[in-house]
DNA sequence: GTGAAAGCGCTAACAA
DNA sequence: TTGTTAGCGCTTTCAC
């Protein structure tokens, strides 16, 4: 094993406690020990054993950061924004892959019960509708902060972007551009944040006279081949929509794809507005109009949210909920 | 905190070594105490402390991963395929990443001294090439994978791909396109791999009897704004160069964003291929012609070079070096 | 088959 | 200002 701190007190010819105060900068030792100290042990480039003091403090130096992919834009940049301050913090994210398989999501929060990690920063997977282990996370006080996928009936902290806003907004500039059939692809129905940006879609159908009809809410699952033939599906029948939105970014690259395999021509033959934090969307052909969620803000300050609790600036009485605007971008897709 | 393993063996009238040894499925145990200290364990949704047992095994069930981003394709996606195979081992993915700053990465790895993570997977940042903070980590005994980026003086196990030869058909296919002014762009001099590339880069002109010059080959830096003017110098000055090798997804990326902004037409006014490992290449404007590494697959076999060495199935003799080939997709902008 | 006890490396209360 | 010591929660000998 490494070096302890043992053989620095031993070599230096101190207690263990001298050595580890000099490191905590104590203010019960003098300048010159603590001098001594410091200067034995940049040299040996001690570093003190992580365990032995995340298990006398009672804390681990590591959050948790559970995501339902991490090759997607939007959760690579929260990412980083997430990365940014814990950084600073001196802390270390550890990231699960849920692969929106929530028996995994289950497994992976069950073991935070057991102070592997200080806090736990999450968006949670699609699926059913349950959220009893994380309930369950909550009720035994690990700290946890929402970012983006929330679930509603958890009174943590979250944060969240307009998704309301952003789905009708979506819808208005499609119909503003003449679509008068208008589809919406989502990947569950189960999702507040996915539903939110339902209602809003569905109210700029309903403000501007137009039924929803059914045929064109296409429910996706988290297969993709199978996705694949549902937008085909929905694209090769007769009234083919006029207007596209994808609510989450796979399925709008997935119907770009899909688009080409049929010659269908964007905008000409369809228009399509997406939910993505791509940078790369100007260059797509055509440039691809966005609902871009600010994401590495967002992960930003659900860290930063984080961080409050776990110093204990925070009383558990005050949830926060931080929204922060989307941005729409217009661009060639819901062109002429 | 949570529940101890000491509540559960006096709630259950046993010793506590009973109980850890029931959890560790010992043969020693009776399978009548096991299945009893089993069921009450999940009753009681326990889970050991994290740090107490790793302070006990001396290991911690953690290993880090060094990436010099996130937010890019490559790096994503081989995350992944290491998170598939730590999924299965039990273990946890600890991010770190180094922004290509080499002083971040210093300070990164010193910390794994401490025994925080059990073994390290890393593709080292760019920058110069002072590889001695990593030399030192691979002193201390910290198993240590490479995978992409690996520091070549450092004899640690490697997961890489056929990077001269990439960079040789990458050019080549540029040439039989008609192509007599070819340019590369790259980020670093010192990464081996971009070495690679540019040496394959070399031959191939020289193959064809071209001769390389030095306006052509551009050496950014990590700033995109930088790049951005460079790249732009590039294509604007007389002699623009009918062919443009993109040694990484960025510097790709941003090449067509310039063009967009001086009005260049791809393949037209002049031609691209990049590294990339986006999944949307087929969709950009026009279609990437793309050197596409196997991310996912290199990400995994880094893994499993790595628990094969934290489960002792290695000596440290057989240093292994693995090379999956890239595969390179011939696209639009690469076109007449 | 089960239990008692030592000790992993560190921190912090208390003693000197 | 420095040192002694208990103990964080667990695993693992060794004794019963």
């Amino acid at each position: 094993m490494g070096i302890t701190i043992k053989k620095i007190a031993s070599d230096l010819g101190l207690a263990v406690s001298t050595v580890s105060k000099s490191l905590g900068d104590s203010y019960e030792i003098s300048e010159e020990t603590k001098k001594r100290v410091l200067a034995y042990v940049k040299k040996l480039n001690y570093v003190p054993n992580a365990s032995a003091s995340s298990l006398k403090k009672r804390k681990t130096g590591n959050i948790a950061v559970v995501v339902p992919e991490v090759a997607d834009s939007y959760f690579s940049t929260a990412i980083n924004g997430i990365e940014s301050v814990a950084q600073v913090k001196g802390y270390h994210v550890i990231i699960y892959i849920t692969h929106e398989d929530q028996v995994k999501e289950q497994s992976i929060l069950q073991q935070f019960k057991s102070g592997r990690v200080d806090g736990v920063l999450m968006s949670a997977s699609s699926g059913k509708k349950i959220t009893n282990h994380v309930k369950e996370l909550f009720a035994s006080k690990v700290p946890l902060v929402f970012f983006d996928r929330a679930c509603e009936d958890i009174d943590a902290a979250k944060v969240l972007t307009n998704d309301f806003e952003s789905g009708y907004r979506a819808t208005e500039l499609l119909l503003k551009k003449g679509c008068r059939t208008i589809a919406f692809l989502h990947m569950s129905e189960n999702l507040h944040i996915i539903q939110e940006r339902f209602r809003g879609y569905h109210k700029a159908l309903q403000d501007n006279g137009i039924k929803p009809m059914k045929e064109y809410i296409v429910s996706c699952t988290s297969q993709d081949t199978k996705n694949h033939s549902l937008i085909k599906k929905l694209l090769s029948r007769e009234g083919r929509p006029e207007g596209i939105v994808g609510s989450t970014e796979k399925l709008t690259t997935l119907t770009y794809t899909v688009c080409n395999e049929l010659g269908l021509r964007i905008p000409g033959d369809t228009k399509i507005v997406g939910f993505s934090s791509m940078g790369i969307a100007p260059l797509l052909n055509p440039s691809l109009t966005t609902i871009t969620q600010p994401a590495f803000e967002m992960g930003k300050t659900a860290a930063t949210i984080l961080f409050k609790i776990l110093n204990g600036k925070k009383t558990d009485q005050i949830i926060e909920k931080v929204v922060i605007p989307s941005t729409l971008y217009e661009r060639a897709s819901t062109g002429e």
